[in-house]
DNA sequence: GCCGTTTTCGGCCCGACTGTTTTCAGTCG
């Protein structure tokens, strides 16, 4: 058993707790197990065999005995008896209500109990035939609002890609600007930390019109933009409310005084807010979204800028991508955070299209573009052959490509350095889809495989081990095939393949193209445990898409790296040193 | 169920909004 599905059915057994009235403080230990367990980056299976060390699991913070006892259970027999009692209770489809507005543990537990109703299809009859008005504050608004939750939870109860969800961002923040007396719109929540999805998008908005007294005015300004698709709620400061494709967004609006402690709230993540306030009430402070305050007076402590907050609690600035309680405020104390990297310290991008295969643009588009984007070195990576859809070059023209390749890097005349490469395509059986003749006139050799998702999880990781044997091969490109939002990330088995890659010097990519992004924040820590080599690329198949770099450094940021830990930060010539050497 | 410079018991984050309530429970973030 794995340590996603660990996390999940501790996650499970909360919420089905929740639904039985349990102790809050126990639910809340379970969550806090199941986050924990989620990101370890050792499988927490091989910690609980017979010959482990029965003290490994205890050293996780978050869990302790009888957590340690539940999950020795999960491993051995794929339940625990405190999830088998609660399932022999209630039905598991009950955790899908949870979801739907306005459904919460004890309206779950409280029909479940009364009319015997425990999954969404039921509910909507009971709905439908008005038989939810017979219980306590259940009303026809109620009724109406869980009917349109179901038909909203059919429709799509998926998250949004963090490049989709910052667009809607940016075009919400400008019809709010209109409002005059608004001065900053700054997005928090998931957003603000560089999650690769976000289930909603939390948006902080001040500025004079937002001071107490006045607000209303722009608190219906927010209420009745055009692009509203229904309005979930409107309070003195929040409004609520679904674009028309569902994607939820929580406006507040928050007088300037406060907006330090109102960022530093909306954006999260709950359980590190929780950790926060802890430490504030150890200090005689209390925490919230207005300000933090000494507990004996009242008196503000911090209340403006994060940083004065963070600074009150004996803290060192913690970065948003840090903020997931998994041991950022223990780093921040004791002044051990990792220099993250930036931006900035970005010198080459490894890979990327033209219009030799299913790019749009020139190889000296891109090689202006790049360098217009403060890049020192590129390389050009179109397809080769095997992907026949996009126009994959076969040996000769791969050839030809390369001549043109080293044409364009003499007319840029040093300013920009402009690598040959090919994104080599790896057969079923491992061996590559071009001549090794070929590959050797190749600075960048990046192997990728296309399709893997109907595999066994074996065999993928063979083609992969085979692939990069083969002594070409400088980067391994999309390690782990994996499709955001269609994930399957444990389709392959990255632990084996990230310490190969480390033994035999190939670099690994970290995509950072939205769809894309190979490696979670796991994988990430994983190769830098393994001691991997590194590459952060944009895949971009246009001169714009290399905007998208930022993504990926915020992915890399969440996990904790530094400009050290990533390969092309380096400038050039150290850079092809470090590349595993050509044969 | 976890945790400890209030350490093996007694704590455990804070506030807004909704619906249906004449004072608040439940949900949400």
């Amino acid at each position: 058993m794995d340590n996603i599905t660990i996390a999940r059915l501790l996650d499970e057994t909360a919420a089905l707790l929740e639904i039985d009235a349990a102790d809050p403080f126990r639910i809340r230990s379970y969550r806090r197990a199941a986050e924990a367990v989620e990101q370890q980056t050792t499988q927490l299976a091989t910690l609980t065999g017979p010959d482990a060390d029965p003290k490994a699991l205890l050293a996780i913070a978050g869990i302790g005995k009888g957590m340690a006892a539940n999950i020795r259970d999960l491993v051995a027999t794929g339940s625990m008896p405190l999830r088998d009692e609660l399932l022999a209770k209630y039905k598991p489809t009950m955790l899908e209500l949870l979801r739907l507005p306005g459904m919460g543990p004890k309206t779950v537990a409280l029909i479940w109990t009364a009319l015997a109703v425990g999954d969404i299809d039921a509910l909507e009859e009971a709905a439908k035939a008005g038989h939810l008005s017979t219980l306590p504050r259940m009303g026809e608004k109620f009724t109406l609002k869980l009917l349109k939750g179901i038909e909203d939870y059919r429709k799509n109860s998926g998250r949004f890609r963090i490049d989709d969800a910052e667009e809607h961002a940016l075009r919400i923040s400008a019809l709010i600007r209109e409002f005059p007396g608004i001065d900053q719109i700054t997005p928090a929540g998931s957003l603000r930390r560089g999650r690769e999805t976000v289930g909603d998008l939390d948006l902080l908005v001040t500025g004079p019109a937002c001071e107490p007294g006045v607000v209303s005015a722009a608190v219906e300004h927010v209420a009745s933009l055009p692009l509203i698709d229904k309005l979930l709620a409107k309070g003195q400061n929040k409004v609520s409310f679904t674009l028309r494709n569902n994607l939820q967004v929580d406006v507040r609006l928050l007088p300037r005084a406060s907006y330090g402690a109102a960022l530093q709230y909306f954006t999260g993540s709950k359980m590190h807010n929780v950790a926060l306030r802890q430490r504030a009430i150890k200090r005689g402070l209390t925490l919230s979204e207005y300000a933090l305050l000494r507990l004996e007076d009242n008196v503000i402590v911090a209340a403006a800028s994060e940083e004065e907050i963070y600074r009150a609690l004996d803290l060192d600035y913690i970065a948003p991508e840090l903020r997931e309680n998994s041991g950022e405020l223990e780093a921040a104390a004791n002044h051990s955070l990792p220099n993250l990297i930036t931006l900035a310290d970005i010198r080459g991008d490894l890979h990327m299209h033209t219009n030799a295969t299913d790019g749009r643009d020139t190889i000296r588009q891109m090689a202006e573009a790049a360098l217009a984007r403060g890049l020192s070195y590129i390389a050009i990576t179109d397809h080769s052959k095997h992907l026949a859809m996009t126009n994959g070059l076969d040996d000769a023209r791969a050839l030809a490509h390369v001549q043109r390749i080293r044409e364009v890097d003499a007319e840029m005349d040093g300013r920009i350095r402009v690598l040959p490469g090919i994104e080599v395509d790896i057969l079923a059986d491992g061996a590559l889809d071009l001549e090794d003749s070929t590959l050797s006139q190749m600075d960048i050799v990046v192997a990728s495989i296309h399709s893997r998702f109907d595999q066994p999880i074996e065999e993928t990781t063979a083609r992969v081990l085979r692939a990069i044997d083969n002594p070409h091969v400088r980067i391994l490109g999309h390690p782990t095939g994996r499709m955001l939002l269609k994930r399957d990330a444990y389709a392959i088995n990255m632990d084996v393949v990230l310490q190969r890659a480390a033994e035999l010097g190939v670099a690994v990519e970290h995509n950072a193209a939205p769809a894309r992004a190979d490696l979670n924040d796991l994988h990430l820590r994983l190769a830098k445990q393994h001691g991997c080599k590194i590459v952060v690329d944009t895949d971009a198949h246009a001169t714009e898409e290399l905007d998208r770099m930022w993504f990926g450094i915020t992915q890399l940021r969440r996990a904790w790296l530094s400009a050290g830990d990533v390969l092309n930060t380096l400038p050039f010539d150290q850079f092809m040193a470090e590349l595993r050497p050509k044969p």
